[in-house]
DNA sequence: GTCAGTCCGTGGTCTGACCACTTTAGGCAG
DNA sequence: CTGCCTAAAGTGGTCAGACCACGGACTGAC
């Protein structure tokens, strides 16, 4: 086999690791589902084997995953799968890279792109409606920054969800605390002039309309424009920056 | 006790919790870099004023997390950031929905056809030369279907590098596992006629060429293409399967 | 019937000890 | 002096038992 992913060069599955795969195990086959209840650390760490310590390094551990609950008093619950983990995920790994903020956008792009693509082949009426309603949304705050900002991701979210790809839709939402952060970074910037907002708003409709025809080539070339404009806002916004303060290296 | 970390923010981060985000935020910070080496268990229970059981409780959580590299005799390593244990928390996400092999290759799809779009313009030479190295090899293992995969994978691979976007990277490893296990579920299948390899190869170069001629469209319509073919096979083979009614090994 | 107090089961934490692995420094033989 | 080997020190790994804190359920009084 190839060793893309080597996470058990080892063999020695001592202890909490022991445990922890045990449970990981169970929760991938199915065997363990989201809402089951798990007997008590005392019980657990008898019927494993192992002394109560190590039995709470394991769950412990997958409780930082996001795989249990474990609530004081009341005892651990399976969680059902949760994209928050994920991002949380990302964030680490992707903390160390430069640039991160704008780079986590190319990412954004992928996805949406194949999204709407799929979105144009599978989307139910149900799903163009919620898009439609977003749409109406967006328009009904323009002049709020803040429910503007959510109303925009809203409808991106809606767009992704119509691909009825969960693969998507998961790596989606892991990236949208990123995204957020990014989003924050520069709303300020963008989302105050009224040509800017008329031509997002614009933008949005012309996405969702080759949606509602069922053109996959044409959603995606407006997506791909409607990106590139914010791209360009961007970059402008970049040039003013340097220029008003003059901080250039 | 000197209370290194008190951030009462949210609701009740006891314990466990508390050291877990302690480090996590040095981590995110760059505070702690890859390759540090943590102090022993039982100064660092006194130094942020827990006992030893609460500390390694967090610091197996850190471990679980790939955060950490933990060795027996002789301490615990801050690690470089790994898109393995992202694989593994993408599985994990996504094991409890169905179809889930297919629906990956649409999360594939996306992130090529952005790469590919990318690498058009900031590939450098000596990306491309990799490339058209891996195509060579590809070539020359088309009688293998066990290399022939990974020189599949490789030039894949060395496209979604060749965007620059680590985003895009991190995301296309993190899929790589559950894209492993969707190929070799199939691969017999599809990898043994000369009809479909020699398609596949000139599909691989066909890509190579645009992106080498930086044209995003083309690069991304012909990568569309090449993917087509093997929804295309794969659809085939689905129907042959239920007429042979077969599960043959 | 409702409310309050109590009890019990649960997770949360602590202590201190011992085991296993690794490294290293010192001593012994050549 | 050099080399190997052994023993000690430092580190993570595990264990046991005890106690605390929280939440729900039971039970009693009103």
């Amino acid at each position: 086999m190839l060793d893309i992913v080597r996470q058990d060069t080892e063999e020695n599955p001592s202890g909490a690791d022991r445990v922890f795969t045990f449970f990981r195990d169970r929760l991938l086959s199915g065997e363990l589902k989201a809402g089951d209840r798990l007997l008590g650390e005392r019980e657990l760490a008898l019927a494993l084997g192992v002394s109560r310590p190590v039995l709470r390094e394991a769950l412990r551990s997958l409780a930082m995953l996001g795989l249990l609950d474990i609530r004081h008093g009341r005892g651990a619950y399976v969680r059902s799968a949760d994209a928050s983990v994920l991002g949380q995920a990302l964030t680490l790994c992707l903390a160390p890279e430069p640039n991160i903020l704008d780079d986590v956008l190319q990412a954004r792009i992928a996805i949406e792109c194949q999204a709407i693509r799929l979105a144009c082949l599978r989307a139910s009426e149900r799903d163009l409606q919620a898009i439609a309603a977003l749409l109406d949304t967006l328009v009904d705050s323009l002049d709020d920054p803040e429910t503007g900002g959510g109303a925009d991701y809203a409808f991106h979210l809606a767009i992704v969800r119509a691909s009825g790809s969960s693969a998507l839709m998961k790596i989606y939402e892991a990236i949208s605390p990123l995204l957020m952060r990014s989003h924050v970074e520069r709303r300020r910037d963008t989302f105050r002039e009224p040509a800017i907002t008329s031509g997002l708003v614009e933008a949005h409709r012309q996405v969702f309309l080759a949606l509602a025809q069922r053109d996959p080539d044409e959603a995606e070339r407006r997506l791909r424009a409607h990106f590139a404009i914010g791209d360009e806002l961007r970059r402008k916004n970049l040039i003013s920056t340097y220029q008003g303060q003059g901080k250039a290296s």
